[in-house]
DNA sequence: GCTATGTTAGTTAATGATAACTAACCGACT
DNA sequence: AGTCGGTTAGTTATCATTAACTAACATAGC
């Protein structure tokens, strides 16, 4: 479980090509290029290809369980803002991770991917609804609808963010249209 | 810009594999075997593999076009959620269809590819802004951010309804989400 | 301190599969 | 006679992966 500095290395650099290239054209000779090593190399870290990126999946799946253990803990409603922010932040910081954030259709004809993606999808989806479920919801959207609404949210964010090339900051943009979007409930009735 | 029988197969199958194969294991062999001809066969239809692709996502597009002008007329607040049904009745006819909402990674290293994706994006994106921009609108959402929250749920919908291997009746959840979606903005103020 | 043995992380060269695409040819309509 | 839509048989490139080998280092026995 736990990773070398070389695996770890290997996963950067695997998530660099995925992101600037594409995963067509994640090979391990690209890898290898850009390690600076031969491409047999590589399996001394990894058994195989699909390896990597059940690794680097794990890796982004590990982030995820750690902000939703943080955040969406059922005490303030606005929590549920703060861990999509969080999010935001931490795809902010590496642009390359928002590839796998949507990344449904690449890993769709690899089975053993296809079932960690939707375990990450549905374990936040339930992190989400769990935290939610402790506050009064407007009758008009159930929670889950209501979070369908928040990660469509978010994920059209960055799907924008990534179209445009990274050309818009994403914390930025992403603070005010979530602080609006939670507003969307909490003010429910006033004015 | 007309497309031949043959061309319109041609299409049909591609979509077909795209969708349940993944991009990946969308080729020319794949192609030719579902076609009942040989692969040198669609070179006599489409110059080559990007242009396939190409008169895919025009295709796409011209359907998105036609729903647009016809929902988004600025004349009922609630055409936004028509359309945003039309487009699920849409995908939920042809699910292959649904492949190519999702597209951006897919074809992130066809740059020919990646302006047609970001185009059809923006132009629905202005089409529902146009629309909206008819009535009064909460002022904890501005009318962008409502749509970004509009578009990124249907697409979220859609995701899920994917991940699911068509799991679900797409229309029926959609109809119930849209409803509660419109309701929470044209309800404001009421209870 | 030296030797024997094993491990780690790399190398070059090759393998088999498969990709997109091409050349040359062929029959059937118009 | 020529074009349209097909064929068979290739080409070239690239893919993931393996085979065979090696240099550098670690450890343990003597």
């Amino acid at each position: 479980m736990t990773l070398s500095e070389r695996q770890i290395e290997i996963l950067g650099i695997s998530l660099e090509i995925i992101s600037k290239e594409g995963i067509q054209n994640f090979t391990m000779r690209q890898i290898a290029t850009e390690a600076g090593i031969s491409e047999p190399a590589i399996y001394r870290h990894f058994p195989n290809k699909v390896a990597i990126l059940e690794a680097l999946l794990d890796q982004f799946a590990e982030r995820h369980k750690v902000l939703a253990a943080e955040f969406l803990d059922g005490k303030d409603f606005a929590n549920a803002g703060k861990f999509m922010l969080a999010v935001l932040k931490n795809l902010s910081e590496r642009p390359a991770l928002s590839a796998i954030i949507f990344s449904e259709e690449l890993f769709r004809n690899e089975p053993l991917l296809r079932v960690k993606i939707k375990a990450i999808t549905e374990s936040t989806q339930a992190a989400m609804i769990f935290h939610l479920n402790h506050f009064p919801i407007p009758k008009v959207l159930p929670v889950e609808q209501m979070v369908w609404m928040l990660m469509g949210s978010v994920r059209f964010l960055v799907a924008r963010w990534r179209l445009s090339d990274f050309g818009f900051d994403l914390e930025k943009e992403g603070k005010s249209f979530i602080k609006n979007l939670i507003k969307l409930h909490t003010n429910k009735g006033k004015k």
